[in-house]
DNA sequence: TTTTAGTGTTCACGATCCTGAACATTCTGC
DNA sequence: GCAGAATGTTCAGGATCGTGAACACTAAAA
């Protein structure tokens, strides 16, 4: 079975679905730490034969292997694989009619950007009309998610806390928790938030 | 060398510097996929055997088995390893007053929460008097960004093209492009940004 | 009950990883 | 020029991965 990228051809055009240039990313965070493979293997506890061969794309790395190496940078996997995820640059800038309506009634989710899927990042506008409730039965998913409250105040719930925010006001918490937003006042809330990976 | 997680002693005690916990982690994006491991196995290519190793621990797959597997969910590699990123849970709410001072002179940064390191995401409210502008050299880390203008007009540049958001306009590039802000206008300006990974 | 289809687990074996050591090359200092 | 130390590369071999096939179990259908 074919596994080993042919970087001669240029990593960019290979196969994405099937294979990752990993040699040339390792490479590219290393020199960025300005240390050699012998010394990155030193301090990762393998050998520097294994960063040259990873690096060559002449082998496929285990997970272990390559957790090892990242933390003698230091760096974490989840780091590591984001660049990775970087696809062809689309448009930055959007006007504020255009961002996608994605939510519906009394919620509305205006999100920064149409296709997620090749994003690491989901960022929302969000606006609450008075009584609007994301419902009894908690959301619950995985990644971490926080935002800023910009206008009118929102009840929010995580786990078993429970608070009011205002205009300045913020949360941050990892989505597995279960969690709640009710706009329990007489006026709309408005609130920008992120979250990673995006979960629509 | 000791390589396998013991899952009995529980996942979230072991030793985090020098294992994962892959197997719990996969079982869980499976069954929230709602797939059998030989329906995940025949998806990805692999054989249901692999999905059984891998969720007992009791196999380091390579990184190229890892990421045939979760095509078949599918998930990326960035997004699989953000979700072992997360850590404990810390305090969810952040009051206004609360927010962490991260910038100096003209641009104020007030990020919420304090301790990024096991962070996947960061997130500041900006504020930009008139005239600040994070200068000319352009700022260029790894990683994805975006934010939305709240208050006042900010000119943002992103490799050549330039623009100037008002209230409601979002932005989102990947970091790795050289990039700049700053406020031309009288008034200041206050924006709400999120990027991932932490880059301070 | 028996059959059929589904689940996850275990095992032998070929393929591959990863190591330890040698090799080739390029510098720097003398 | 020649030692010395640094760099990255290559190779044999033991350790491990990943497969294909069998196994044990459960649930639903005949």
């Amino acid at each position: 079975m074919f596994r080993i990228v042919n970087t001669k051809t240029g990593p960019g055009d290979m196969d994405q679905s099937t294979d990752i240039d990993i040699g040339s990313r390792l490479k590219a965070v290393r020199l960025a730490a300005k240390l050699s493979q012998r010394e990155l293997a030193r301090r990762a506890g393998v050998t520097n034969a294994t960063i040259s061969l990873i690096e060559a794309n002449q082998m496929n790395p285990s997970v272990g292997a390559l957790k090892r190496v990242l933390d003698g940078l230091p760096m974490s996997l989840a780091q590591f694989f984001a660049l990775e995820d970087a696809p062809a640059a689309s448009k930055p800038f959007y006007a504020a009619d255009e961002l996608v309506e994605v939510g519906k009634g009394k919620i509305s989710y205006r999100q920064v950007g149409a296709d997620l899927r090749s994003r690491a990042l989901q960022i929302l506008v969000e606006r609450y009309a008075p009584g609007a409730d994301t419902g009894r039965v908690m959301l619950r998913h995985a990644g971490e998610e926080g935002g800023v409250v910009v206008r009118g105040r929102l009840e929010v719930t995580v786990a078993d806390q429970v608070r009011v925010l205002g205009p300045g006001d913020a949360y941050y918490f990892e989505s597995d928790q279960p969690h709640r937003f009710r706009n329990i006042g007489p006026e709309p809330c408005e609130l920008i938030s992120a979250c990673t990976p995006p979960t629509f």
